[in-house]
DNA sequence: CTATAATTTCAGAAAATCCTGAAAATTCAA
DNA sequence: TTGAATTTTCAGGATTTTCTGAAATTATAG
C-alpha cells in the first residue's frame, strides 16, 4: 500500500518536490533531496520505512538515499528506545546544515580542482602556448586557494559570531577602513599581508601559519 | 578528420578533462565544461569550429555549448576584423569570472528556493505538525535571506577589496571585536544590528553561542 | 546458536540526459 | 535579391543515471 505522498499535507508537499526539483541543479538527485525534505520539516526523526512509505520509494532507494545524506552530514543517525530501527534526523541548528553544506561542497567540488592545478604547475611548460596556459592556471589557482582559505577561517567562527558578521553586509568594508586607521595600535596588519601574496606568483598560499595572529 | 585532442600539449589536455569530469559535479555536462577550460587557457579567442576540431565534438554540440557558457555570462562573444565567424572569449579578469558565477549560481539555485519559501509562510497551517514545518521553514528563509544579501553586498566590493578582505581569514572576527569597541565614535553600530534581527522570533536555536566557543 | 527483524548490495529495467547529423534559419557580401 | 557561409534547432540514437525487487548481509532478541 504505498500512498503517493498522501499522508502529507500539501505544505508539506510543496516543499519536499521542490527540493526534488532542486536536487537536480545541485548535485544530488530528486530521491536524496527529497528525503532531506522531508526530515527537515518533520516534527520528530523518521526511520527509513517511513520515509519510503511517505515519499513512494523503494525501500532499497531509501537507504541509498540516506546514505549520501549521512556522507553530506546533513542528516544524524539515532534509536529510539525499544526499537531496533534507525531514525534520521538533520542537525537542529540552520547555520550548522549551512556550514555542513558548505565545507562538503568544497572537499568535493574543489579541493580536487585544486590538486590538479598544483600538478599542473609544477609541470615543465612545453611550449609558449604552454606557458600561456600555465599563467592562467596560476590565476586560478590564486583565487581558489585564497577563497577556499577564506571559508576554512570563516566557518570556524560561531553561528553567532558569522550571523552578526552578515548581517553588516558590506559594512564590512568601511570596518576594513577603520582597521587600517588603528591597525598600528593593535598590532594586526592587513595592508601588508595583503601586499604580500599579489606580487610574486608563490603558488602555495604562503607561509600559511603566520597571517592570522 | 576529427583529432582526438591530439592538437593539445598534455598540459592543457589534462585541464580539460578535468574540468569535463568536474562539470558534471557541478550542474554542468562534460562538453560545456570542456568547452570553458579551452577557452580559458586558450591565448587567443576561438569560434566555434575551432572548438569542435581542438575537442573532436560535433559542431552543434558546440553551439550549444556556448549558448550555455554565455548564459551562464563565463563566455563573451567578439569578431576579429575581416572574418563573419563569432569568437569567444571568457573574461580577463578570474574574478569576474567568479563573482558571475556566484551571481549566476545564486540566482538559479537560491532564488526559486526564497520564492517557493516566501509563499509556503504566507500559507495557513493546516495541523500542528504544519505548524512546525512552517517554523522550520521560516529559520532556512531567514538563513538565505541572511547570507544571500550579504553575498549581493559583498559582490559590489571592488576585486582588491574583495581580495584584501579574504586575505584577513578570520582576522575579520578580530577587526568586529575592535568594531565594537570603537562603533560608538563612527557612528555605525553592530550591536544594534546584529541584535534586531536574531531576538524577536529566533526559536530555532536557543541562545545560541553556548555551544559554539 | 537460531530465528527474525532490519539494512545493504546489486543486476538490470526505467528514466533522464547528452550528443549527433541533417535540415532549417540566419547573416552578410556581392 | 541571391547564395554561400555560418549558426541554430531538433528528432531520435547513445550514454549515463536513477530506481527497483530480490537476494545477501548484518544485527539482535531469545
Amino acid at each position: 500500500m504505498k500512498g503517493n505522498m498522501n499522508n502529507l499535507t500539501p505544505l508539506a508537499q510543496k516543499f519536499i518536490l521542490h527540493f526534488g526539483e532542486m536536487g537536480s541543479r545541485w548535485g544530488i538527485n530528486r530521491t536524496v533531496g527529497q528525503i532531506y525534505a522531508l526530515l527537515y520539516v518533520s516534527a520528530r526523526p523518521l526511520n527509513a520505512d517511513e520515509i519510503a512509505e511517505h515519499l513512494a520509494f523503494s525501500r532499497s532507494n531509501v537507504s541509498m538515499g540516506l546514505k549520501e545524506l549521512q556522507s553530506w552530514r546533513l542528516v544524524k543517525l539515532l534509536h529510539q528506545p525499544n526499537d531496533r530501527r534507525e531514525y534520521f534526523e538533520p542537525p537542529k541548528d540552520v547555520w550548522d546544515i549551512f556550514k555542513a553544506l558548505l565545507e562538503e561542497r568544497r572537499r568535493r567540488e574543489v579541493e580536487p580542482t585544486l590538486s590538479m592545478l598544483r600538478e599542473s604547475l609544477l609541470e615543465n611548460p612545453a611550449t609558449d602556448s604552454d606557458r600561456h596556459a600555465q599563467q592562467r592556471m596560476r590565476e586560478m589557482y590564486e583565487l581558489i586557494e585564497l577563497s577556499s582559505s577564506w571559508f576554512d577561517d570563516v566557518q570556524r567562527l560561531s553561528p553567532d559570531t558569522l550571523a552578526s558578521l552578515m548581517k553588516m553586509g558590506s559594512t564590512v568594508k568601511k570596518l576594513l577602513d577603520v582597521g587600517d586607521s588603528v591597525r598600528g595600535k593593535l598590532g594586526f596588519g592587513r595592508a601588508a599581508e595583503a601586499q604580500a601574496q599579489s606580487q610574486d606568483d608563490d603558488a602555495g598560499r604562503g607561509s600559511g601559519g603566520g597571517d592570522h595572529p
